[in-house]
RNA sequence: CGCGGGGUGGAGCAGCCCGGUAGCUCGUCAGGCUCAUAACCUGAAGGUCGUCGGUUCAAAUCCGGCCCCCGCAACCA
């Protein structure tokens, strides 16, 4: 359908030398709760992930397993669908940089480079760490044990000097910092732009953009002894998936992407380099960069030299689905750092979703169940108490419309959140179980309320929690085309008499001893 | 003096731009309810808002000094 509002949404390529940990995990799961929000709400969505293949490490990592390295991608990208998988994420393309739609990509985007200018060949020297893939200027170096030089991250370094090709990144200074006065909102959060900007202040230089010491990568047009610098190869993923160098199609549809969610590790290239190669080559930037947080570990911080790397198939072995996905975006403001711990998990788990949003749909259709004759129940006119406790719930989806383009999934939750206590606080002023001797018909009125409040809340946290949400509105008899947000407003609020099925209980308790127990 | 963010009851945060009863969640304590997943609801205790000084009738809020924590300074969600 023509016309239609589009969303497109990414997020960064995994370096699959990498096994997916936590931040993997959240990095997607945010911009799969934006995605699912964007469909529900009437966009043409298009949720992009996948995985970025090349470069010295996975040569050395392939070699060291003794197959090539296509082999090797091949098996490890698969870590990366199977993690999308168990985390209920519903990208609409996988990309790899291996494949050809790829190649292509990067070197027509090579070609227009060159063409208008920004591309040089020269020399490159420098101190270059194969481990980080990077050089470093000598004031950065320290000195080991037997006194030879190490990068700052401990690695150690090689003189190198080699042929390289360069983008005038230089010239892009002044164009970037205009950018970004003209779009505010370009970089989030506000700190994070600040750092980006003031950076840029700084100077830029030039970039050098090619290699000539592996070959794992995407050879330079019209001189193959070169290949692409990983950065210009990873990034370009984003447009290589809506079609270019075709400009028609899903590229005029998608681009520029609405969002580009990464960690604020990476933040400098996509906020800077990424605009700066779309620029010059004569494509638009993207709408948004937001550059979220890190986790910590029960309060340390994560390394795989530690070993206390959080595997997030086993959180959600251990604790559900849909719980780690509500504790990953409701404990920490989204853009913040922030620490997983068994505490605040179980915390979470117990006090929100158990004793607050599931039990709250556990008493309502239970006493509908036995008192209602398990249908829907029959409406009389509403109270002022009522119709406060419905005009709350037909508040949340404008105003968690507004918040998610804000990125800040925590304040959604927690304005849920305030609904759900509500609603709890009208079950015990009403008081049902009273109703049902003193006013029977009332009490069907009080427990329809409740209902139509809890059809909202199930409609509005599908985005967060998939398949409890599902579970919910399968207990409320909600047929599968009422549960996008337009039955929020229009005359797809619950029918009276409508058969329900057996409510049963959608967030367990989590028992310490239990789990001990098995 | 490289740039930036922050220090608020036991924990985590909001409030600060646009001075005027210090708010929320968790925890603690007391009460209520008994429909519900030993859940829910109500109330209370607990803070000289990092520190010193200034402006003002009035400062968590504005200004200055100092102390401490964290990010950025071309590797990593």
């Amino acid at each position: 359908m023509s016309g239609l509002k589009t969303y497109y949404i990414t997020t960064p390529i995994y370096y699959v030398n990498d096994s997916p940990h936590i931040g993997h995990a959240y990095t997607t799961l945010a911009c799969d709760v934006l995605a699912r929000f964007k469909r529900l709400d009437g966009f043409d969505v298009k949720f992009l992930t996948g995985t970025d293949e090349h470069g010295q490490k996975v040569e050395k990592s392939a070699k060291a397993a003794g197959v090539d390295p296509q082999a090797f991608t091949d098996r490890v990208s698969q870590n990366f669908r199977d993690l999308a998988r168990v985390m209920n994420f519903t990208n609409d393309d996988f990309i790899r940089t291996t494949e050809d739609r790829h190649m292509v990509a990067c070197q027509r985007l090579w070609q227009e480079l060159e063409a208008r200018g920004h591309i040089y060949l020269d020399k490159y020297s420098g101190w270059y760490s194969v481990r980080d893939e990077a050089f470093y200027a000598e004031s950065e170096l320290g000195v080991g044990r037997n006194g030879e030089k190490l990068a700052p991250t401990g690695a150690p370094v090689e003189w190198v000097e080699e042929e390289s090709y360069f983008f005038r990144l230089s010239a892009w200074e002044q164009p970037l910092l205009e950018f970004y006065e003209r779009n505010p909102d370009f970089i989030a959060p506000q700190s994070r732009r600040n750092e980006v900007i003031s950076f840029v202040k700084g100077g830029l230089q030039d970039l050098s953009i090619s290699r000539t010491t592996f070959d794992w990568g995407i050879p330079v047009p019209g001189n193959d002894r070169h290949i692409m610098y990983v950065w210009l190869d990873a990034l370009t993923n984003y447009i290589t998936a809506v079609g270019y160098p075709e400009l028609g199609g899903d590229y005029a549809k998608f681009w520029p992407a609405d969002l580009h969610m990464v960690g604020k590790d990476i933040l400098r290239f996509h906020a800077v380099y990424w605009p700066a190669f779309l620029m010059a080559a004569g494509l638009q930037p993207p709408k948004r960069v937001f550059a979220h947080g890190w986790w910590t570990n029960e309060g340390h911080k994560i390394s795989k030299s530690v070993g206390n790397v959080i595997d997030p198939l086993h959180l959600v072995e251990r604790y559900g689905l849909d719980p780690v996905r509500y504790f990953l975006l409701r404990e920490v403001p989204f853009g913040n750092d922030g620490d997983f711990s068994h505490r605040a998990m179980v915390g979470r788990l117990n006090g929100d979703l158990a004793n607050d949003y599931g039990n709250l749909a556990q008493r309502v259709l239970s006493m509908i169940a036995k008192n209602c004759g398990g249908a829907v129940p029959q409406r009389a006119s509403f109270s002022e108490d009522d119709q406060q406790l419905l005009d709350a719930a037909a508040a949340l989806h404008p105003k968690l419309g507004d918040l998610m383009d804000r990125q800040q999934f925590h304040e959604c939750l927690e304005v849920l959140w305030q609904v759900v206590r509500a609603a709890n606080g009208y079950v015990d002023r009403q008081g049902p179980w009273a109703l049902k001797k003193t006013d029977p018909a009332r009490m069907q009125t009080v427990l329809y309320v409740l209902a139509e409040t809890l059809r909202h809340l199930a409609i509005l946290t599908q985005p967060f929690m998939p398949e409890a949400s599902a579970m919910l509105l399968d207990q409320l008899a909600v047929s599968a085309d009422n549960r996008d947000f337009a039955a929020l407003t229009g005359g797809a609020a619950l029918v009276p008499g409508t058969p329900l099925p057996q409510p049963a209980g959608v967030f367990p308790r989590f028992v310490e001893n239990e789990e001990a127990a098995s």
